[in-house]
Order: structure tokens, then C-alpha cells, then sequence
DNA sequence: TCCAGTTTCAAACGTTCGTTTGAAATGTAC
DNA sequence: GTACATTTCAAACGAACGTTTGAAACTGGA
């Protein structure tokens, strides 16, 4: 068996557990025994563990990143603002393209950076800030753009709920489709969540900002 | 050294850990040792790992949740309907309060909430509609009598998209004081971020549907 | 003071984990 | 076909885990 098909074996089986299971649950023997390859391969091709998260997520940051930089180039090169909902919708052909790299890629994707975000505390957004805080950059002027009544750190707390929606939804996205399916009858997949996503996201992020005296009636005991 | 006193100082060390590391992650023997007793003590006064999971979640449980139902009620006995961001200020007192039973039991309860929804595959997810089903119902009537124009698929991702913000914002809560307190030098805690929440999910949540027009519109090629 | 009941303690149990090892098998170039 | 490098394999390693054990230490009432 080639060096290539032995390591994709292993990337396929450890991708699908680990965005089920998560990556402390998921141990070497689980892996190799679905890749159905020896359990001294992992080591012997990726070097420990660690080694081997990492290139999981890495095989598709490293086709979603690029994408998502020309895009939000372009937007910036545009001489007015762009709405908030254009800017989000960038997002979604480059991740509904991962499905034609591999059968269920969107979904395991966005399950893999889920886990990735809460499980090995910090790792992950380190790990992209290094990386791609570049790209990231670009998409938080562009929001900082289209919603110019808003301040930096009111941006980044809205944009960090955001992330937690999404992350937390693909996380959970299994279970989701369960209930979905048998509480409405409705046929469930990546893009119709998606297609959810993106005015609540949009709406939830431009807000108007609370005044101090409406929280306080809402929160006053006398109310 | 009485019973109540050595199972409190076992719940006091559990909390903090699994909130800062996580359910699986956290060890008997962190646990214990922090606690400053013997190893044995854990199994012995709860059984097993798993029983100190569901008490110290119980412990938090157990105080809010009485307190929403009573809100809720209230709110369904009014003869119009209520205003949706009412509806979620219900939880900042009863969430707050948690402060007064212990230092920080605000943020440990929902950083728990967020490790029990994300580590553990679903197991809080039943636990809590087995046992506060009906809580959680009265809220979700609440919701859809404020926002008549979704229907009752809708509000249930709406839900679940505010349910993956607030958990994951709570999980990550430690790192985003951080990078805010860096970046923007203001002052973080849980009431504040609070104060940024109810605005971004009333909007979200009652956001007006997408046309599928736009949506084809915004993910079109050509455009 | 003694005793039954409760709680603590050090030690060990059996598993599982990620990793390492050295030999066997396979592939490659001459 | 031989010599070399690469890859696979069964087996074992040490460490960490949750749990169990039985004796020791403590407790409060007769």
C-alpha cells in the first residue's frame, strides 16, 4: 500500500470519529481499527496524535482559507460597504464546496471546528489566529464596514456569539437533525441549516444597541 | 470532618475544574487533591464519577429551575402576549442569583451548561428535557406567542442557534475576558456580557425570514 | 470507657491510553 | 537476484484512569 493511501485511510477514519465523538474520546485503536491499518501506522505517518488532529483540520482550512481571502478581497477592493448578509453569505459556496472534496465535507468540517473550539482548551483558536488572523482580519473589517453604528468590541462579542452558533449547531448538528426530523417532518441537511443561519446571524449581529434604561426596566425587580 | 462538609468540598473542587477543563478531561485525582481529600472519598460519597457529574449540575439545577418555571407562569397568565426580549430578560435574575449562592455561580453554572451540552454526547441534553421538560416548554410557548409570524420549526433552530451561543460564549468565556479586557481595556464579567446578549439573540431570534429569492441572489455565481 | 457506625486512608486492582520497539514483509533500483 | 529503503506488524512499555478493598482513624451515645 502507498505511503498517500495508507495516511488518507487514516485521515477519513479519523475525521468521521472524531467529529462524532471528539478528539480526547476518540482513541488510536478506534481509528486505526475503522482505517483498518496497524495501530503503530498513526505514529510511524503523522508522528503522535497531536500531530494527526492537526492535519485533519488542516486538509480543509487549507482549501477554505484561500477561498474565503479572495472573496473578502474583493469586497474590500469595492468602493462602498457592503451589506452585512453579502458579507456573511461569502462564507457559504466555499463551505458547501468542501462537499464536492469529500461526501459529507461541509458537515464534518464545521463538526471538526466545533470540537476543535471547546474541546482542547484555546488550541484551535490559537492555531488559526497564527495562521489565517489575516484572512480573519479582512472579514471583521468588512463587518466593522457594513455596520459602522457599531464599536470594536461590541463587533467582537457579536461575532464571537456568532461563532458559538454555529460551532454549537455543527456539534451538535446530529442530534438536531433527529429532533427536526421527528418533531416536524422536515428534511434536514447542511444547506437548509445554512440557509437558517444566515438571517438570524445577520439580524443578530446588527442589532441595535440595548439602552442602559431599557435593561434596567427589564432586569428591575419591580417590573 | 463531617458528611456535608466533605461532599461540599469535593462538589466546590469538581465544579471549577470541569468548568475550566471539562467532564472528561477533569481526573478523580485532580479532583480529590484540590479538594484536599482522599481519592476514595469521591466514590465513596457519590458512587461514581458519573452521580458527582449529575450532583454538581443538580446543585444549580435545582435552584434555577424552579425560579424560571414560577416566571413563566407568570408571564402565561397575562392576557397578551409578552415581548420576546421580556420573555429571555426572565433569565438574567434567576441566572444572577446564582452569585449569592456561591463566588462566580453565574459563570460556573453556565460553563458547566456548556461542557454537559458539548462533552458528554447528549447525556445533559436528556437529562434536562426528562426532568425540566415541562420548564423548558412553557418558555418555548412563550417565545412562539411573542413571534406569531415563525412557525414552530423555525423557533426550534432559532432556540437551539441562542442555546450554541450562550453555551459556547460561557465555555470560551475565560479566553474572550482575556482577549476583550487586551484588546478593548474594558472591564469583563458575566453581568456585561449578559448586557451584550439579550439585543444580539432578540434579534436573531425574531428575525425576519429570508426569501429564498435573496437567498439565491446571495449565493448565485454570477452575482 | 467502651462499642457500633461512619468516614478516611494507603494501596492495589484491572483497563485503557499513546507511544515505542525490533523483526517481518513489501517495494524499489541496479 | 541482490541490496537497500520503506512500510507493516504483533507485542510490549510506562503512565494514567475509575474503582475497589480492608484496615485504621474518628465519631457520638450508652
Amino acid at each position: 500500500m502507498s505511503r498517500q493511501q495508507t495516511q488518507q485511510k487514516i485521515m477519513d477514519a479519523a475525521e468521521s470519529l472524531f467529529a462524532e465523538t471528539g478528539f480526547n474520546d476518540t482513541s488510536l485503536r478506534q481509528i486505526t481499527s475503522q482505517a483498518d491499518v496497524n495501530l503503530a501506522a498513526v505514529n510511524y505517518h503523522f508522528g503522535s496524535k497531536k500531530a494527526l488532529i492537526q492535519a485533519v483540520l488542516q486538509r480543509y482550512l487549507q482549501v477554505v482559507m484561500p477561498r474565503l481571502n479572495d472573496e473578502f478581497e474583493q469586497l474590500l477592493a469595492r468602493q462602498s460597504a457592503t451589506q452585512l448578509m453579502d458579507v456573511l453569505a461569502v462564507f457559504v459556496r466555499p463551505l458547501l464546496e468542501l462537499n464536492q472534496v469529500k461526501p459529507q465535507g461541509t458537515t464534518l468540517f464545521l463538526q471538526l471546528l466545533g470540537r476543535g473550539y471547546t474541546d482542547a482548551q484555546g488550541h484551535l483558536r490559537r492555531f488559526i489566529s497564527q495562521h489565517y488572523g489575516s484572512v480573519l482580519n479582512k472579514f471583521v473589517l468588512l463587518v466593522q464596514q457594513s455596520c459602522p453604528r457599531l464599536d470594536a468590541a461590541e463587533i467582537f462579542w457579536r461575532l464571537h456569539f456568532s461563532l458559538g452558533t454555529i460551532v454549537f449547531t455543527m456539534a451538535s448538528s446530529e442530534a438536531l437533525f433527529d429532533i427536526a426530523e421527528a418533531d416536524f417532518h422536515e428534511q434536514s441537511d447542511i444547506e437548509s441549516v445554512i440557509r437558517r443561519l444566515l438571517p438570524y446571524l445577520t439580524a443578530g449581529i446588527s442589532a441595535d444597541i440595548i439602552r442602559p434604561e431599557q435593561l434596567d426596566t427589564l432586569t428591575d425587580a419591580s417590573n
